[in-house]
DNA sequence: GGATCGCGTTGACATAAATCAACATGCTGC
DNA sequence: GCAGCATGTTGATTTATGTCAACGCGATCC
């Protein structure tokens, strides 16, 4: 059987770089519902950023000097410990928002999974505009909701699921946040690769890997070209995310 | 071997109610920092309540009608799949804040551990406030922004820990948190059921069991009775819980 | 005060996933 | 064009943890 097509573009695309007015992801993000003034008053303090993929944003346990809010690409958070294990905690795409702290350090480390754009904000900068408009401390407190509520999931996931509902959900959860961003779906663009997958899922790439492969004999699941996944039934599947 | 005497009180001791002005968490909960003008429009709308153990508080997808401060006992939130596994994604104490919902329904559920008091807020309330006073969303959001680092330490143990990397690292964590309210931390009050621990750490209870009983003959804990725990070598042990 | 029940412990055995190993594929760089 | 390397797949085997089962202990209840 032909292995699994993993390749990334061989020349990634950076993507372009925006002035908040015309930021392309704005009605996604913390920026959303934001007025002119405040708008322009984000606009002041941020700044744009391209970087190539696996490029480190920053480290745990650097000072939190920003926050950053991914504009295009993947990002992906996560925490090692002393012997190199490793756990990615997110994955980030357009829209998200990342570098809120305690304690004025990192507790974790964010990498770009493929070419990125970000916006960075100096958090001390981003901190007092937070206590001027407190339109934007509620989206903020709003995105941070629903981050803990999907932290959740994946603790059920992560201490309950078996490999193949893991997997199941972990495409599921692309999906969905696909179409929130308004892209494709299904089938779904899966830009990390098996070793990233697994450290998310708390498995092994080998695991990772044979997954895929009995989803794919099962007919459950197409592996398209370009690192694209199709779902042949959803709904069935969501109920194998389950455990159904 | 005689085996761990999890005995709780028999006849629980119910915390006594207090209104905010002389609650006894004040100072460690959301309703720290705040003014007394805050404080007072707080008290307006809270209600105090006392349950004894083992009482259902919310359900996940009942409407999320109220959001809950515990001021005395323990709080244990969970998820559950459709065959009934469980994933408990937190212990609450005293001090503690819960009930942030998206979407108006609890994303899961919660249940009192022991004998518990607890202050309920109805949300739409709480949320007028939140808008009339910023000092208060902040707090809220700064709790908020430690639950998600606790979380994601969560996954890391989830994920990536042995049995006996993730029983060090609970009673560690309960030990700290126990310091944080002033309570003593070695030995350190271990509430919760064998099956609590083993649906918080993604274990079953026979392994929960069989790891303590291990790490008791290895001299690294001493169990008490009262279902209290001593960490014979407090640093040796956080390097346990690290695989060091 | 003996039966019952819930909880914790321990033992024997099963198994999902990890580990170790080999190999295939497709880039990358020269 | 080909060697070298990273990534993914597949196979053989091991192992940590789960499953099934028995039992002990204390609390509760008639």
């Amino acid at each position: 059987m032909p292995p699994f097509d993993m390749a990334r573009p061989a020349k990634p695309v950076v993507a372009e770089i925006y002035p908040c007015g015309a930021c392309p992801v704005r009605a996604l993000t913390v920026c959303a519902a934001l007025e002119e003034e405040e708008l322009r008053r984000l606009a002041e303090i941020s700044q744009s950023q391209r970087m190539i993929a696996h490029q480190t944003i920053f480290s745990e346990g650097d000072p939190a000097t920003h926050m950053f809010n991914v504009t295009a690409g993947t990002v992906k958070l996560y925490k090692l410990l002393p012997d190199g294990r490793r756990q990615i905690t997110g994955f980030l795409f357009s829209g998200d928002f990342l570098g809120l702290s305690v304690n004025e350090r990192y507790a974790y480390s964010a990498e770009t999974v493929v070419a990125t754009s970000i916006c960075r904000f100096p958090r001390r900068q981003m901190e007092h505009l937070l206590d001027d408009f407190p339109k934007l401390q509620r989206q903020l407190f709003s995105m941070a909701s629903n981050e803990l509520a999907a932290a959740q999931d994946q603790m059920l996931l992560l201490g309950r699921k078996t490999a193949r509902e893991k997997i199941a959900s972990f495409l599921l959860g692309l999906s969905d946040r696909a179409v929130r961003r308004g892209q494709k779906d299904n089938p779904v663009q899966v830009p990390m690769s098996r070793s990233d997958i697994a450290d998310y899922l708390g498995l092994t790439t080998e695991t990772v890997s044979r997954t895929f492969t009995q989803l794919k004999a099962g007919g459950a699941i197409r592996l398209l070209e370009g690192g694209r996944v199709q779902i042949v039934d959803k709904a069935a599947f969501y109920d194998m995310a389950e455990g159904m």
